[in-house]
DNA sequence: CATGAATGAGCTTTCATTCAT
DNA sequence: CATGAATGAAAGCTCATTCAT
């Protein structure tokens, strides 16, 4: 009996999938090197030196993974969005059926997930423009993709009559924009507030400017803005 | 007595004053050419070269009139900065007495300084990383300092009693975002709206949650998004 | 028992041993090619793409085994200093123990270093002033060390009544002056002398100024040159 | 009766008299640039830029008065080397019949010169390699003939019997050596010698080594160097 | 005579990518 | 699978030289 025999002995798929689970974990690891160095770096660039030394491998490794550079790239920025298209509607989901709560759960969210990988999410406005133009489509279409469950919250809480009739779409996507802020503007907020007092702050604004007057007094909760 | 004669008048003067204009032209005419590499190409980056031949002149050249990349970089965003500083304050001045029209006022013309610069704008975003933490924090004080008019409009409208006593510091500054938006997000954006349509749409939610109920009739105008 | 399994014995470190081996190859390959290039076209600067094609590699892995042409133009200088440090005091050791031959050994292996590195030697003269004031004080530092066996030697010479009482430092240094004279005026010197005719010729002109008169003919050895 | 007429009037010569003597001055000032530009940068280039602005001129003037950066170069080092050959054999006229006395007073003028000159000096040893083979071989030509009146007083007191018979050439050479020493190890030999005791010193070694045994006494005040 | 804006080749250095081991 | 030495194109920047004014 060689070890040989034994690794065919048990089929291909269990092979495969074994290598499938090494390769995942292989590219989790280069992704994280990779956002650790353009957050560490700050203004610097990411080379593929940098990152394979901040994982700890060789160079040549990541390219058994990524093809190029620009796909380590557009992985780490994909990966943000993939965040935010798994949490953001699971969020949205789990606050029950009332349209309002469900906008002010999905921006929770939104907010949260970009306040977490904020240096990734900076670096979407960053590096994207260094991307083909065919990786740079794929972005925007995740990120529109993302702003579906956000919108389609708000056209509930139009059509129940709970918002008053709003431009929906503008609406959602000043969300997703004000959900950035946090990210691209840590420099601003940051001194005066926190994530939670800054969703708080955020959510009595946009909701004050949505809900129906006569509303107001119901969702009271949303429209004071809690202390930092 | 004639203009030529009066142009002549004080001597060696003029020689300096022309040299001075010809380097104010060269400047101009280098930034054009800077930022219509940042926009151009999409995924490029801005090399000294391209800029070169996008002005059509000599690397070398640059060099006379900026002391470094960085200089030219630094210089596209706080020309941007620059506008703002210069056109929101006086729109503002030129809206009147009224707060809120003061705050609408100054919220279209950020916008339109915006429309303006779009790309120059975005090249904030992208490259204000690649700057000196010195030149990042100079163009950071710009920044604060172009929120200060609206966040005082803001203020004042929320003391007289026309605004709720909303969070004026993170409304104003929603503003700046709002506005970078347009720039940011053009993709997005500008199949469905015009700069116009844009900013009534923003005005509409944005007065919607500040206006104290009371004054909602009274502003009305501002509050139904103009169609695009 | 052969020395092939003996070398295998240790495990990991014959990877690193034979790693080390092949850069202290690579650099020495690239400060030989370095030299040439300095010596070469006489005219020439040392361009880091000249010393890559002298040397037959790209210039990019010149800077895996140098962080700039400072450090190759440092580590030239170095080497020569290292080689006098090296051979100078091993060669007054071997001299004995009389003051005077160890001081006459000792101005022949400093001249036949500087003979044999002759192009190195100029380009401590030329290039130094290339260098950081940090990287000069290391030269200077390391020239004045190189200075010590020789004045020792001296001062042993002189506290045995050998040598007239002369200034001891100026004449050490007056012989190290001499050593890079040959190097420094090869073109005035070379036609009619070679190294032995001109460490003979020196020595006999220093040694006669320097012997106490009642020890000339006990050293006159030293004090007729030998015919070229 | 015009300006015109009367610069015609004067006839040719004094103009051309007037001219070269302003195109001398010219050439003098922008030399005592480079000269000041050379030292004053240390270690670095000397530009065309930064010699115009020394001299307070255009860079195109430069070029009125020389053909290139090379000529310049060459100029600074030919400009140490006729000031030696114009005052190393005054000196030994003025000294007098002795040959003894002669050779000392050309020593010290030679070190006088290049300690007048200390900067363009080691410019000479820095920047010749930098110079065209021909304009190498004007530099090299002076040098040798700067050493002729040394070798010829030499040789005088060799032939009077006042010197034993050392190696005249390789004697001479080496008083030109000890005189650039003072330039090329000025950080070593500046803590503690003044240009004075450093002449005096000099002498010290190199006439014990040469003057006749019966005649030390009768030069014993060249024998003891004095105290700095 | 004098200016200095303009040129462009050439410099040092970095880094994405490949490939022999 | 994994390594890392090696490549070479391209970047930012300098500066000798020219020439219209």
């Amino acid at each position: 009996m060689n070890t040989d025999s034994l690794t065919q002995v048990s089929g291909a798929e269990p092979v495969e999938a074994a290598r499938d689970a090494r390769t995942r974990a292989r590219r989790r690891q280069l992704l994280a090197a990779a956002v650790k160095v353009l957050q560490g770096k700050g203004s610097e660039q990411m080379s593929m030196q940098s990152v394979a030394q901040e994982a700890g491998v060789s160079v040549g490794l990541i390219y058994r993974y990524f093809a190029s550079k620009e796909e380590v790239l557009r992985s780490v920025i994909v990966g943000v969005l993939e965040d935010i298209e798994a949490r953001v509607p699971a969020a949205i989901l789990a606050a029950g059926a009332d349209p309002v709560d469900r906008v002010a759960a999905g921006f929770d969210a939104y907010c949260r997930v970009i306040a977490e990988n904020s240096e990734a999410a900076v670096i979407t406005y960053r590096e994207s423009s260094r991307l083909s133009a065919e990786n740079r489509k794929v972005i925007k279409d995740l990120e529109m993709a993302s702003v579906k469950p956000l919108s389609q919250a708000t056209q509930d809480a139009v059509d129940a009559g709970l918002f008053a009739p709003v431009d929906v779409d503008l609406f959602a996507y000043n969300l997703v924009l004000l959900a950035h802020g946090w990210a691209l503007k840590s420099w601003y907020f940051q001194p005066q507030h926190t994530v939670d007092s800054y969703i708080s702050g955020q959510l009595a604004l946009v909701l004050s400017a949505a809900l129906a007057p006569e509303h107001h007094t119901e969702y009271s909760r949303y429209l004071t803005a809690k202390e930092d």
